[in-house]
DNA sequence: CGCGAGGTTGACAATTGTCAAACGCCGTGG
DNA sequence: CCACGGCGTTTGACAATTGTCAACCTCGCG
């Protein structure tokens, strides 16, 4: 796996040394017309919710795309943190690598999603970013944020927005975890996904998955042995078709039906 | 239970419309003498890393106080947005309560901690505060606190460093829950109190809960029983004693080990 | 065509939940 | 002041979900 790393900028405040500093990151394209403007998702990423001339003032933040590998990180734990990204293209998992060598899978991102909030307080990223794809995002730099949503109200309003609402993600993964039973966390795991490719104009009944049965595990806190069985109950009992990655939601009433479950036996 | 209801100010802009509403709140004391630059918990707070002048400029930002007796919550699921809140002195839960009874515990709050950030993204609070002892907080309006962060940037990046830091610390739930036995979370939960305690000024090694086994159990994702069942073997294990809620840890690096134990039998 | 990673399924074992009983602590009311 | 009642806690016996280990299967790729 390449690791890509870019240089730390705290030492280097002023934006213009901060634009060649990022300069040397591998993979970046700059000025490759990536704009906030005419981007497809605007209204899901960052810019969601700016009008008229706001959205042109985006433009200056985004720094340019860059490609990454399927299996290469975008950053690492550990990583002098200097930008959010967006994501353009492709499926990223945030995880950690444990000392014991474990793979521990804390999110699943997709278009449109912004990525890397976790490194603001500590100056460093808290975690990987690894693509499950060939994937491309939008570099944010951090300086250029704070400094712009000073001036732009309607953007420090969305960024507290985004912020936000990563803490309320991360505590709903926090309530599959901590009260519901493994079958229960499956369901929610594909509503969840469905409704997010939804959001995104694609069907909300069919869709492939970019991870494999350990990263689910991982992410739903069990062995992929259970999601493996799990997925081929869900099959015999007609809510979902499964054929290796492919999901047909066949029957979305009947997963909802699954979380109402009053849980005879509570997982924990 | 009372529950503290506070007005909606989305419709009131202007900051002196502001401050006439909250005024309607229960249990708000105004000008009471509450001032950050005075205030010892300062550095674990929203002004940490603040110096000379900027700190007293904090103090237009604190509204007032407002005490929650034991039992009564702060805010609830549901209730607009306006504040967020400091805790001065006792300790809190965030709590949902879910369609089927069931109370999940989300989080625990001590000195210093700041509240409420799930509900800057949707202009609602996310889940419920309550107090686990009579309590007493800082009222933060939250558009005061937008307008003094665009005016002084070494608030705005404190503010954004406290907002990462919160999506860390869900992260680090997630972790728990999803990749440890019972045995380590609750060993990681005692870990975690006693760091914080001593952040305080406490002892490291000594201190009371101030919530249930049930409160607990919920936290973690796993029943009461097997919280008493654990604390128990802790203590045949001369880990810990325990007594009701008073917990002294005799044995901090046996503790520890638990964590790094490369569980023959992992959990999920 | 064969290899290897990923996926499925089965038999068994472990952790943890369930249900039940008993105990201690504490505040209320007689 | 004491008795009572309720809530929280502890402990036991048993059952359930989910992990473990192992075998086999599928699919994509060199």
């Amino acid at each position: 796996m390449t690791v890509v790393t870019v240089q730390d900028v705290k030492s280097t405040p002023r934006a213009t040394l901060l634009l060649r500093d990022l300069d040397r990151g591998e993979g970046i394209n700059l000025f490759d017309g990536t704009h906030c403007s005419t981007c497809q998702l605007r209204e899901l990423c960052l810019p969601g919710g700016l009008t008229g001339r706001d959205i042109g003032r985006m433009d200056e933040l985004v720094y340019g795309r860059k490609r990454v590998k399927r299996g290469q990180f975008l950053y690492q734990a550990g990583d002098p943190f200097h930008s959010l990204y967006a994501v353009r293209t492709g499926f990223f998992k945030s995880n950690l690598l444990m000392e014991d060598g474990r793979d521990l899978v804390t999110g699943f991102h997709m278009m449109g999603e912004v990525m890397g909030m976790d490194g603001i307080g500590t100056g460093t990223y808290a975690s990987n970013v690894t693509a499950l794809d060939d994937c491309e995002v939008c570099a944010l730099p951090y300086t250029h944020l704070e400094n712009l949503s000073r001036n732009m109200p309607s953007l420090q309003v969305h960024f507290h927005r985004i912020l936000s609402s990563e803490i309320v993600r991360a505590r709903s993964v926090i309530l599959w975890l901590g009260s519901m039973c493994a079958e229960q966390r499956l369901a929610a795991f594909m509503l969840n996904l469905s409704q997010r490719f939804t959001a995104r104009g694609y069907s909300p009944s069919e869709f492939y998955l970019r991870m494999t049965r350990v990263e689910i595990g991982s992410y739903l806190g069990m062995k992929h042995e259970t999601v493996s069985r799990l997925f081929s109950r869900f099959q015999d009992d007609g809510l979902v078709s499964v054929r290796q990655r492919r999901i047909r939601i066949l029957n979305q009433e009947g997963l909802k039906n699954i979380l109402e479950q009053r849980v005879p036996s509570a997982p924990h």
